[in-house]
DNA sequence: CGACGCCTTGACTCAGGTCAAATAACGTGG
DNA sequence: CCACGTTATTTGACCTGAGTCAAGGCGTCG
């Protein structure tokens, strides 16, 4: 199936969007378009040859599993993110939805093609993974010195981020795209740490819940630097 | 000053070694070398047009403080690596020298306009990034689920790689290139609990210490899965 | 020799993990 | 729409691993 690149909702936003329209067309011809349910593994760690993908709506979760299989995240993906090494032998991580996602594929020979022939495209998913460094480094000092209470504040603001449209603003009021499981396997702490410490945010008047996922931003000033 | 290309450690492994001699000189007439002594601030958070570097020789850290001024290690550069946000408006991120170093550092848009003329040296990064992402997430991995004991004993084993020349074997005796209290900022843990967690591995019999700094592996595969 | 910085060790404390149970949200089929 | 089973979340009681505080050892450098 061919993409519809014209009515891509991250058409302005993901790696391609620096292609001009025939570049992008020609481009469009080697992917191939894969709709995932939640919990859906679209890369498993060790995959030969996994493919690469940009990320059109939904969201995915990068994740290691330790010896006792308990998961890790190591990294969300949002809309028009990228994933996939081009140059490693095989995938290292798991790559799993979270929601129902859309995603644009493409064979990791195709993209090597499309870099060469590209140097801009080249350019961008450079931009794009010192971005993504940038964020699995923020991730690592989080869990660095504060408590987690902090931690689980900050991450919500975070995520408050990432759920609103406008690029600097948090979203006041919005739904979590993780389960309290998801969350604590991102933080490095349990589940339960992560309940009491969403009840002490609450008590402190920084947030208001609605429902298990729903969350209302009451002060946002609070969630940085409370307890 | 320019650079001696010829006699450089890393000429066959740095970004640059994809570019042929022709292009590499062109390259180095636009950089400088330069020296950093342990403790020398390369760039610090915030610095607007920090530069791009390729360490020759040495080893590097990135990091972060928290609000008490507490450092967080987030990574370690070693010869051949490469720093610097090209896109990003201002660094992140510290970089310090944690040993003398020489390093072969460009401004930022002499690198810009080095992407544009060498495609083959944006992916040579592209690939780079993509590794320190990599390694990121793999030591954010480490913090999960284990005891201080395990971290510190994986952690001995990839310094231990790190600082074999042979790719895949460690190297059986080396010196550590930190001290206890930047191996504690790296794992977010305290001084005291990497020392007790030494003293434990080596009383288990997985390593033996030489001095301070000395680390012989005793029973490699024991580093992995102890307590 | 003395001072300073780094490392180790011990005693004590506490934040967060573990175990267990109650409660709330959700989906499914009748 | 409701009853029910399933899964997610909250809460409580208790325990432990790692942090904190404090002291002492060891090297090194001036």
């Amino acid at each position: 199936m061919s993409l519809a690149c014209e009515t891509c909702a991250v058409r302005e936003s993901a790696a391609c969007s620096v292609l001009d329209h025939d570049e992008r067309e020609a481009l469009s011809k080697a992917g191939r378009t894969r709709e995932l349910t939640r919990g859906e593994v679209l890369f498993a760690a060790g995959d030969e040859d996994a493919a690469c993908a940009t990320l059109v709506t939904g969201a995915l979760k990068v994740c290691s599993y330790d010896e006792d299989g308990n998961e890790r995240i190591l990294a969300l993906i949002h809309p028009s993110g990228f994933i996939g090494e081009m140059f490693a032998p095989f995938a290292a991580h798991d790559v799993v939805a979270l929601t129902k996602s859309t995603l644009c594929v493409f064979a990791k020979a195709d993209m090597q093609r499309a870099l060469d022939d590209h140097p801009k495209l080249t350019r961008a998913l450079l931009r794009r993974s010192q971005e993504d460094l940038y964020w699995a480094r923020q991730l690592l000092a989080l869990g660095s010195g504060r408590s987690a209470t902090e931690q689980v504040g900050t991450f919500l603001l975070a995520l408050a981020q990432a759920a609103s449209d406008s690029p600097c603003h948090p979203s006041q009021r919005f739904e979590l795209p993780l389960t309290r499981g998801e969350m604590a396997s991102m933080l490095g702490l349990t589940i339960e740490t992560v309940s009491r410490a969403m009840t002490t945010l609450e008590k402190q008047g920084a947030i208001r819940r609605h429902g298990a996922r729903g969350i209302e931003l009451v002060d946002p000033a609070r969630l940085e630097g409370s307890v």
